[in-house]
DNA sequence: ATGTTTCCACCTAGGTGAAAACTT
DNA sequence: AAGTTTTCACCTAGGTGGAAACAT
């Protein structure tokens, strides 16, 4: 991997459910943004290795737009199209992983899980946790990783991205709606999240 | 408060929820233990005071007999007898509290609750975050904090009974019981604990 | 016409006491 | 007889998509 300076580290970060990703993407993923906040299905998860494991760290997602524009689905054709001029991007927000500062060896013993990440189109939103997006704009999350010398550090203040390591994912790109628009993209939500609704255990189903 | 060894300190913990604790103790209270592990109710919970806000403490739970007796309720008068010689204690267990090390800040910020403790009859439990006790006898619960040098700190090595400040609280005292004995009890955990059958909203009731 | 909000039934996940079955 | 284990219906708590109402 290479920080934004170009040093050479040994820092790795693989996502998690790289096929189901792959399915979603391979249908134009949308991600569902609403006024109280909706967790990302799939949930960005990584596995991290190449830390030094008495170091520590800090981890956060940011999501940035992809592209200046603005998308609309047209029924006809079931595709995205570019529908104009994107929004202006509002200010950044992270969302820091819940356990950070977390010790190299901690981070790379399991699943790092950002599953409680909330995206909102509420445009004044505090919430913590949430990460505000415009709707109808296509994005993609980014993961980084900044080392910090103590576990003292308080990560809202020693957060800098233009230190930190950025790792990204081409599978993870989305468009964000407040209802799906593409009816497979609703099919494999329902199939694959177990909260969503039709979902049934095959087992109970033959009874 | 004072440490074992009796040094004078400022730290001061709270019983949360007095009232409550105390209309159990009034009734003699009984907690559930199971193979599986089942929560206390009601839950510790504390509002400490007095600690270094830049200071890095360890807080725990522990769970000591309060005599070496095995209890017995007698129905006809409803009242708990010494009914025999207690078991041999078991080792102790610790539940640590799940955040820490913690900021004497941060500990101080918020309500400390450990809700999560789960008591258990298995005796060779090595579930974590469950503290094993014989059935039928008497148990009173004790809070310990501990300052550490830095949060570098593994709690599980660091913890020193005799060097902790220790808190406890006469109206949790409880008697375990694999099944409830005293009906009194059983109704006023079904009226105060949201999870336990019989609650019923006051107003869905009305319809 | 298109996109958003609100509400809701339906899920998962897991904490309860009751009752029946089991143990000793 | 006394205590324990298992199972289960009934809760809380909260994550889903759908439908209808609403906004622009």
């Amino acid at each position: 991997s290479r920080n934004k300076q170009g040093v050479e580290t040994g820092i790795q970060v693989q996502l998690c459910q790289k096929e189901l990703w792959n399915q979603f993407h391979g249908l134009g993923n949308e991600m569902i943004i609403t006024k109280a906040g909706r967790r990302m299905f799939p949930a960005l998860k990584v596995n991290v290795t190449g830390l030094d494991p008495d170091g520590y760290y800090l981890i956060w997602v940011e999501i940035t737009a992809v592209d200046n524009n603005r998308y609309r689905y047209v029924y006809p054709s079931s595709q995205w199209m570019i529908a104009g001029a994107g929004d202006v991007p509002l200010p950044t927000n992270r969302y820091l992983h819940p356990d950070i500062p977390a010790k190299g060896y901690h981070l790379m013993a399991r699943i790092v899980n950002f599953d409680k990440l909330k995206l909102t189109n509420s445009k004044q939103t505090t919430e913590k946790g949430q990460i505000a997006l415009h709707s109808m704009h296509k994005y993609q999350p980014l993961i980084y990783i900044q080392k910090v010398e103590t576990p003292f550090t308080v990560p809202d203040q020693a957060v800098d991205t233009k230190i930190a390591f950025q790792f990204s994912f081409p599978e993870t790109v989305f468009i964000t709606v407040t209802a799906y628009q593409n009816q497979e993209i609703t099919k494999l939500k329902i199939a694959s999240n177990p909260f969503a609704k039709g979902f049934r255990d095959p087992v109970k189903n033959s009874e």
